[in-house]
DNA sequence: CCTCAATGTGTAACCGGTTACAGCCATACA
DNA sequence: TGTATGGCTGTAACCGGTTACACATTGAGG
């Protein structure tokens, strides 16, 4: 490995030369410059971000906390973190957290161990001392934090869109699977869908669900009509969850959607390929992650930020899965 | 941020003795361990991993190298790595390569000037010079590179375990989608079915393709029973594209599998999901990753290993787009 | 001709760990 | 009693950068 000395040898001058030349600091003169440019070209030096960090006390690495990458709504989440950490020269170290305590502390202290400069996290709890006792910028992601930097979807409109769809479209009897409900997004999407039905004096129900999982989701899915066999419209938490409660449907030959209209959450990928395709309240999770990371890069380098809380908004998409309206 | 010294001098001991005991190394008396141990828990220490790799030259962290993490297939890998990592203590620098070469040698660069011990690739181009020049532990994964440490399923028997299942269930006139040509795993793929078919003299076409995504996957889709309206089987060169197939035939009125059956590669979750629910050639791919992982922990920490390029098996999942056999 | 500021460069301390080496003490053994 | 040996600890060099500071040179202005 090529190291500052050997470029100074090199180019006949001292490391402090070099360190000024390759990071435009202080005063060199012309020549100077350029030959420790050539020499840099010649040995094909790069400067080793380990030493740097160590003395600046800082890195150019972020920390990235997903609950499971294999969720098909993260990738995209990621995807957009990624792309625009990598236009400003961030690198991520990732995890996943699978929603434990435990193991988010366990990153969160590799993290700090790299003097990563910030973290993008989408944790169940951000106000456990995990996240408060940081001295470190953190934003969060597809989580709420009433007073801390933020990036989530409106829920509460999502779920007011969910429950004005199925209306419109003539469903009598709804229900709505209530997502977990340590998840505040989650809840935020029950409480918008159950506030329009009271208002509306529609009659629903409300199935309680546990988690996102799909293995899960079928459970519950069968539990709804089971209970509630006259339901002509579900409002489900996601749209795993959606999907399950679909094919429930189907295996009981119900007709989706003229005996029952099913709306899911988020739009991933996998929504619109299903048979028929999957109406749902689309998230743009891919902007959501690029916007966790623009506010996080002015965290770290000081920009003056005016919204540390950013509401993505949602919308509704209208596939095959709820009635043609007229 | 306290640092070896401040446990030092709280201990009242010298650094030198701080970091035998946290190391477990050399002599250290047990009153003075004890003392040390108190220190460090009273400060709340944990040593500074920057410092650490800096002089040892050596990190705890692996680069991470995919083309794209939206994909539904490489979270599987991603996750899979990711958790063999971590229970060895190791860290994930992650990047996506698009397949660019520009920015997998990019990301090279920066996980080399970050100190990572090795590196995990899915490239499609083992050979360059990216690669080959490089001193650090590389495995591939999900790629071949005949001499070089690699992880990867047996494409060729699973397209022929593809064309098999087609033709036994009856396919006469079946067509494959190629996949791109430059990856090494799709043509391997590719030839496994076209050697079965040839073996058992049965008519087959060739479509060729570019890429794996959705999008152009539908003008394949398209072109394929625009050219070859006879045909009664497809073998898709993965399952986004046999999706795109499957909705094709649909559209044209085609019932699957009765007038046309489908087959594709990966079984990604999405794949159990579609209705009718897809029948495909699966790859374990979470347990791929973890097997690159392994390798490469071994690699890294130089234990001697057996197998450098590990072969994993394929399996036909039958579902709903190949008929019943009998 | 002198002074001062701007320009240009090198020396060495520092970041927070690890480790080679030296030194000290106590015990064992001749 | 002298000496080797093992146990224990501290000092200081080192990893590869950055930067405070000192110093030299040059040109402008009085």
């Amino acid at each position: 490995m090529t190291t500052i000395k050997d470029v100074a040898k090199h180019a006949g001058v001292s490391v402090a030369t070099v360190s000024r030349v390759i990071n435009a600091t202080g005063y060199v003169h012309e020549d100077t410059r350029r030959k420790v440019e050539d020499a840099v070209k010649e040995l094909n030096y790069t400067p080793n971000e380990v030493a740097r960090s160590l003395y600046k006390r800082k890195s150019r690495l972020i920390g990235l906390l997903l609950p499971d990458i294999t969720n098909p709504y993260f990738p995209q989440l990621a995807r957009g973190v990624e792309d625009r950490m990598q236009e400003s020269g961030f690198r991520l170290i990732f995890g996943n957290s699978d929603e434990s305590k435990e193991k988010e502390k366990d990153y969160i202290q590799t993290f700090i161990q790299n003097n990563v400069v910030g973290l993008i996290s989408s944790t169940n709890d951000p106000d456990s001392s995990a996240y408060t006792s940081l001295d470190l910028p953190v934003v969060f992601l597809d989580r709420i934090a009433s007073d801390r930097p933020s990036v989530y979807a409106d829920g509460r409109e999502g779920g007011r869109l969910a429950a004005q769809a199925l209306m419109e479209r003539g469903s009598k009897r709804i229900t709505i699977l209530q997502g977990p409900q340590h998840i505040r997004t989650a809840q935020d999407r029950f409480r918008g869908a159950a506030e329009l039905l009271e208002d509306q004096a529609i009659d629903y129900h409300v199935v309680r669900t546990e988690s996102f999982a799909f293995a899960d989701a079928e459970k519950w899915a069968r539990q709804l009509f089971d209970q509630h066999p006259e339901t002509d419209g579900v409002i489900a938490s996601n749209d795993i969850v959606a999907t399950a409660v679909l094919h429930e449907a189907i295996r009981l030959g119900k007709k989706v959607p003229d005996d029952v209209q099913v709306i899911g959450f988020d739009d991933i990928p996998l929504s619109s390929l299903l048979s028929p395709a999957l109406s749902t309240i689309r998230q743009p999770a891919y902007d959501m992650g690029r916007a966790a990371a623009e506010l996080l890069i002015a965290l770290v380098e000081g920009t003056p930020v005016v919204n540390r809380t950013i509401q993505m908004p949602v919308a509704f998409v209208e596939r095959d899965t709820t009635h043609k309206k007229r």
